[in-house]
RNA sequence: UCCCCGGUAGCUCAAUCGGCAGAGCGGGUGGCUGUUAACCACUAGGUUCGAGGUUCAAGUCCUCGCCGGGGAGCCA
């Protein structure tokens, strides 16, 4: 075992003066006759070490082979540096080579194209880039937790295997161990009673409906886990494999789901910009401008709200404006949801009570009878992060709903019961976390916020 | 799935109306007394995605294919 100090800890906190042997990746490596100059990197935080080589003391061999993207250890003492660009620095009495590094090493102390960077998942960690979106990735893991344990809330972990494809959710994935070039048939239909659960099975496409037995006993859970839609969306936005958080709490109502949305989202938020600093620094320098923008559009006031009506009245009377007029009873476009939350609004909006006509079985009937208790939070510059809705406890409406909308009662049978014996109202929301991601850190397609994404047609 | 755009050196990109395929970075060699994606000089490096076609001449125009990106729909 290696005993090392970080590069985080020797810029921070090891005190100077004293001994350190640091690990670590030569990000550049910059010579002249007197002197080498390596900057080093961990990964334990956004910036690099310097490390000083006194050619006196390291022959040129030595110095040549810490090129860019080695691995090296570095024995010496940490000073006060006397350059402009960092206020300390390792003066070296040795260097080893743990790992070399040729010159076909791919990255290049300069700016990659995304597209270049895509086709090296297993390098591109070791950017500026990447190891920012990476910790911060982290960062925001971890705050979703702190949130919810803060409010005793329990993290549940549903099953990534289900017998339901929670209605219009998405196109899932089929599990089977059934062989492909000889699938047993009955009665000229695949036998299913010899696949290994003895019924069809498929990935989940959505926790919310394990979640809620679990709210209706718990009181407050949430998921957090992987998803996974077998949709062809060939879009920036859109991946195969992503992680998504699920809410859900008995004795919630749409207003106080709609408060702790509000909540979440701010404590997410901020908790990222208190303690990623340097990757939200060189993020908006590099990736995204706007970023500081977003952060205070999240932080600094409260999010706006409007119902699905009202924000059809807006549409109309915004008539010669950028969005098209929104007829009562149609989804809303990309275009006029961005209208609402970046131009008539400038800020985060929910808006909520959309038509049930287009809004899934599960969602609880308003006494209008036309509209259902659920919002969804529009965020200016991406359109939608969260969906959620107050869940239907009544077991007739419930029961009626899922007809009209053609659901088979055999596999719903539980659900139903939950209305049957005890039932309690609930609300719950999701929000897909790469979305998040991808608003918090400026990157602009979803394969640059997954370390290996799979998305249509490609698994790098 | 539909629509649009693109593919030139290892990487990032130029190349006018169809007329000798270039630069920066990276690599190599040499230089420079503290550099900040160091700098200076020299140098090597090309099946212009592939297959056809038009033309005296194609990176450039046409057809097909492959790959990549963006948008729409759908969603998270």
């Amino acid at each position: 075992m290696i005993r090392r100090t970080t590069v985080r800890e020797a810029l921070e906190s090891s005190p100077l003066g004293s001994p350190v042997t640091i690990p670590g990746w030569v990000r550049s490596n910059r010579a002249s006759s007197g002197v080498a100059f390596l900057a080093v990197n961990d990964g334990s935080t956004f910036g690099n070490l310097q490390v000083v080589l006194d050619r006196s003391l390291f022959d040129e061999a030595t110095i040549a082979s810490a090129s860019v993207g080695t691995c090296v250890e570095v024995a010496g003492t940490l000073v006060e540096s006397s350059g402009a660009g960092q206020s300390r620095e390792v003066k070296a009495s040795g260097l080893r080579i743990l790992g070399p590094c040729d010159q076909s090493y791919p990255l290049q102390p300069k700016r990659h194209g995304m597209e270049f960077l895509r086709t090296i998942p297993h390098l591109r960690p070791r950017t500026n880039t990447f190891s920012a979106v990476f910790r911060m990735r982290h960062r925001l893991a971890m705050s979703i937790h702190e949130f919810f344990d803060s409010r005793g809330f329990f993290y549940v972990h549903p099953p990534l295997v289900t017998s339901s494809d929670c209605e219009g959710a998405g196109e899932t994935f089929q599990v089977t161990t059934l062989p492909l070039d000889g699938v047993p048939l009955k009665d000229g239909e695949v036998d299913y009673s010899r696949d290994f659960f003895r019924r069809r099975a498929y990935l989940t496409v959505s926790a919310q409906l394990e979640a809620e037995p679990l709210a209706l006993a718990l009181g407050g859970v949430y998921t957090f886990g992987p998803i996974f839609r077998a949709e062809p969306s060939d879009t920036r936005v859109h991946a195969a494999e992503f992680w998504m958080i699920e809410p859900e709490a008995a004795f919630m109502d749409l207003d106080d789901d709609i408060a702790l949305i509000e909540a979440f989202v701010k404590h997410m938020a901020g908790t990222v910009r208190d303690r990623c600093g340097e990757e939200i620094e060189f993020l908006t320098k590099f990736v995204e401008p706007g970023l500081p923008g977003r952060y205070a559009s999240l932080l600094d006031s409260g999010f706006a709200r409007v119902t699905y009506t009202e924000a059809a009245r807006i549409l109309r009377d915004a008539g010669t404006g950028r969005a098209a007029p929104l007829e009562w009873g149609q989804k809303p476009s990309s275009e006029q949801e961005r209208f609402l939350a970046e131009e008539v609004f400038a800020r985060p909006v929910f808006v909520t009570d959309y038509p049930a006509s287009f809004k899934p079985f599960y969602m609880r009937l308003n006494d209008d009878g036309r509209t259902v208790a659920c919002t969804d939070l529009l965020a200016p510059g991406v359109g939608e992060i969260v969906g959620g809705s107050q869940r239907e406890e009544r077991r007739d409406v419930l029961e009626s709903r899922a007809s009209q909308q053609g659901l088979d009662p055999a596999i719903y049978g539980w659900y139903f019961d939950l209305r049957r014996w005890g039932s309690a109202p609930h609300s719950g929301f999701g929000l897909g976390f790469e979305r998040m991601l991808m608003y918090l850190s400026g990157m602009k397609n979803i394969r640059d916020v997954l370390p290996f994404p799979r998305t249509f047609g490609s698994m790098a």
